[in-house]
Order: structure tokens, then C-alpha cells, then sequence
DNA sequence: TCAAAAGTGTTCGCAGTACACCCATGT
DNA sequence: ACATGGGTGTACTGCGAACACTTTTGA
């Protein structure tokens, strides 16, 4: 390893650590796991991990929510750094906390398991080690600021959703009961939802109608300057 | 050292990078200077640093800060970090970047020079080094969206300021004008200004009447759910 | 036939926006 | 006297908020 600019600085052990934010259909939650090894193994943990030579912050990331998830290439943003001294009872690490949304449904129950990992609703978390309950009060204020105004919501729900369904995310995001009337209004207004013929019957006997994101429908929009805000 | 718990994992260089914004009653200004060692050595640079042992990362963001400023605990809140791989041309490092706000009369000019640091106003940034662009366009993204609803502008002004001057400056922060007379209606209606009996002979032969940010009455209106937003 | 969720319009109030003239004073 | 920037009020409009009934259908 070369040393030819910086020597004399200090290094630093970097990690990851992300905030797996799902949505049952009812209520926001967050993918936790018993830590699985020392300080404070046994635990209630956010998913994490350390950062690598090969690969930037981002990268790894990513590597851990696919690795603890199942599937690749989720929805995610930066949290921000946490770099107190003593934040891990270890030794120092400064971790970058990163936020990711996914639909419950779509993640593989057998590789919850494998690591140990369960979903945890949002109102009714445990105690968590180090400074994780921040992390994830510091992803839900974000989530809830930019889901007002950019359509990562749908990255909560299934490629199909009702709207009944698309108004509890919203309450759920925001922890507000919304009125009906005006939320449908307001969606229907911005013109970025495609209406199914297909109706979901599963939660009532009359069915609810399909809609899909339409992301050409939101590009275009973005591209005339309309702003989207919900 | 110990190696107690996380051996085996990698340890990487981390710096602060600080987007200090000031204003001249006229425009936004972002500091620069000259870098002073390898790699690009003579570019423009923003002010840096690296984290040491014995602080944290926004300490180690705050002793920058006050290292080129002259000014201790300067208004300062967390960018993001920046982890990609070949960011540093020299070696790997990982940057947390940091803005902070400031009146830029309040800052010693000997200080400055010291530094070799310069003020550029921030619609004629010059070439910068690395992703040190990209750390400014975010900071002033965060400062346009966080300005709008929490009294921080306040910090880039002196302690008294008139009315035209607070005007000058959210134009300047939104790069777009106001109307004067919805301005003033909205800053008086949010009860937040301390209206002074002195006035401000410097720019006008009538004179405008200075005052002062109340965070008494800013605080009482928190305290009772109101929301403050310009 | 009834229970349970889906779907649908209108009214009201307020906050944002547009807009033009008088005032105070130093030169 | 005049040039320069400081200070003030009103009317309009569009958006968010409140609000209740009908429809569908499986059990």
C-alpha cells in the first residue's frame, strides 16, 4: 500500500450500517437482527457491515442490504455519517447509516432467517446498540420530508397496489390519519398513476382497482416543471 | 492499538471537507483556497482536514472550521460523506463534508490570508478538485430547503441587519427575487424579529431600522407547534 | 339483507401572489 | 428640488381542509 501523500494521518475502521425500511400494507417497519458477535452480542442490531478496500461507501451498502435481503439493487439513500469516538463499544468506527425501502412482501422469508433478522415495527421498537435508534429516527424524519415531494413511496409497495393501500403508506409514513377524498383527489391530480382493469379482491367483497406507477408519466412531468408533492 | 474485536477489517483514511457560506449583504459566498500540497497542488480546494484519534468527526469538522475562520463553533451541520474509491486522487480517503454559515464581516481578513483563502461568490465557482463541486451543490440544496423552514439564515447576517438586508439575502439563497411588501408581511407575521430604534444609515440616505433575531420568540412559537416557513 | 370496504364532489377559509404609491433624507 | 432607497395595504385566486352518502358484493 503506498503511502506517498498522506502519511501520518490516521486511519479509521469505516462501516455501513442500514436501516431496511419495509411495508406490510399496514404499517411501516424495520428489518432488525440479534447481533451475532462481540461487544454486545445478542443484541438488537441494525444490519451492517464494514467497508472494504474494493469497493465505496455506497458499494458496500448495498453489499450488505443484498446480502441480508435477497434482492439486489434496492431503493436507498444516505443517512449521513456517525463518527462520535466512543459510539461502538469495541473499538472506533465511524459508520455511514444508509436507507433503504422495499415492499415486505417481496423478500425472501428464508433469508430473514438464515441471518437472524425479523421485522420490527417502527412504533414498538427494542433497545438497540450504539446510536442505532438514531440512525432510524434520522432515516424516518428523511423518508418523511422527501416522500412528501418525490415518489419514493412506491419503492414500499408491490409493483400492483390499490389505493386504499397507497393511502395507508401515506398515513403510515407519516403517522397521520389522511382523508380520503382529498388523497385521491390530490394522486389523481398529478396524473402518474396507471388504472388497472384488474381489481384486488383480498380485502373486500366489492375489490379495489389496480394502479401502477407510471414512471414515464412522472418524468415527464419533472421535465415540464411540474412539482409532484403529496 | 487493540485489535480486540475487528481485526481483520480495514481501516481507511477519513477527512472533513467544509463548505464555509457567507454573505456581504449581497451575495453568497463560498470559502476557497489554494491547495498547498500533493496531489493538484495550487487547485482550488475547499478547507479540509483529516479526523484524528482523539476526536470525533464533527470535532474534527469544527477545528477546521475554526482553524481558517479565526471564529470558534461556527453554525455547522453534516453534508454527507463522500466514499467513493478514486474520489482522492492521492489515496483513498473517505470525506464526511460539513457546511457551516457565517456573516462574512465577522471573519478576520488576516486570517483568512493566512490561509491563503479567498471568499468566491458561489455563481462563479472556479474549477475544483475531486467531487469538491458536488459537496457545494449539495450543501446550498441543503441550505435553500432548510432555510425555508428554520431560522438559520440569520446566521450569515450580523447580530443586527434591516429588513432589505434580510430580503438580499433569501433572494441570494433562493437565487430568485421577492416581493418586498409579502416579504416583510410574512417575516412580521411570524413574530420572530426584534424591531430596534437604531438605524442603518449605510445604504440609504432615509435609513432602515436594524433588528435582531428573538430566539426567545422563535423557541415560545416551536414550544406551541407553530411552524416557522419564509 | 347486511356488513365491510370502495368510490365519489362541493364548500369554505386562508395563505400566497400580484401590484403602485408615499416617505424620509442627504446632496 | 431631486434622487435614492425604505416603507406600507388591498384584492384576487388557487389550494388545502372539512365533510357524508352511494355502490358493490360475499357471506
Amino acid at each position: 500500500m503506498s503511502t506517498l501523500y498522506y502519511q501520518g494521518e490516521s486511519k479509521f475502521f469505516v462501516a455501513v450500517d442500514c436501516i431496511l425500511i419495509g411495508f406490510d400494507n399496514r404499517e411501516l417497519h424495520v428489518l432488525l437482527y440479534r447481533r451475532s458477535f462481540e461487544p454486545l452480542k445478542g443484541s438488537w442490531s441494525l444490519m451492517g457491515g464494514f467497508v472494504r478496500e474494493g469497493e465505496s461507501v455506497s458499494q458496500a451498502a448495498n453489499r450488505v442490504l443484498t446480502d441480508c435481503s435477497g434482492v439486489d439493487n434496492l431503493f436507498m439513500e444516505q443517512v449521513g455519517v456517525y463518527g462520535e469516538i466512543t459510539r461502538d463499544l469495541g473499538e472506533r468506527v465511524i459508520s455511514a447509516a444508509y436507507y433503504a425501502l422495499v415492499n415486505m412482501a417481496s423478500i425472501d422469508v428464508d433469508t430473514l432467517k438464515a441471518h437472524d433478522a425479523v421485522w420490527v415495527k417502527i412504533t414498538e421498537l427494542p433497545e438497540l446498540i450504539f446510536d442505532h435508534e438514531q440512525m432510524i429516527k434520522d432515516s424516518i424524519a428523511i423518508l418523511q420530508r422527501k416522500a412528501a415531494t418525490h415518489p419514493i413511496g412506491f419503492n414500499l409497495l408491490p409493483e400492483k397496489f390499490t389505493l386504499p393501500q397507497l393511502q395507508t403508506l401515506y398515513e403510515a409514513i407519516y403517522q397521520a390519519p389522511l382523508d380520503k377524498r382529498n388523497f385521491r383527489k390530490k394522486i389523481n391530480s398529478m396524473n402518474i398513476l396507471e388504472k388497472l382493469e384488474e381489481k384486488d379482491k383480498s380485502s373486500s367483497k366489492r375489490g379495489a382497482f389496480y394502479y401502477t406507477f407510471n414512471k414515464e408519466k412522472y418524468d415527464d412531468l419533472l421535465n415540464k416543471g411540474v412539482c409532484f408533492s403529496l
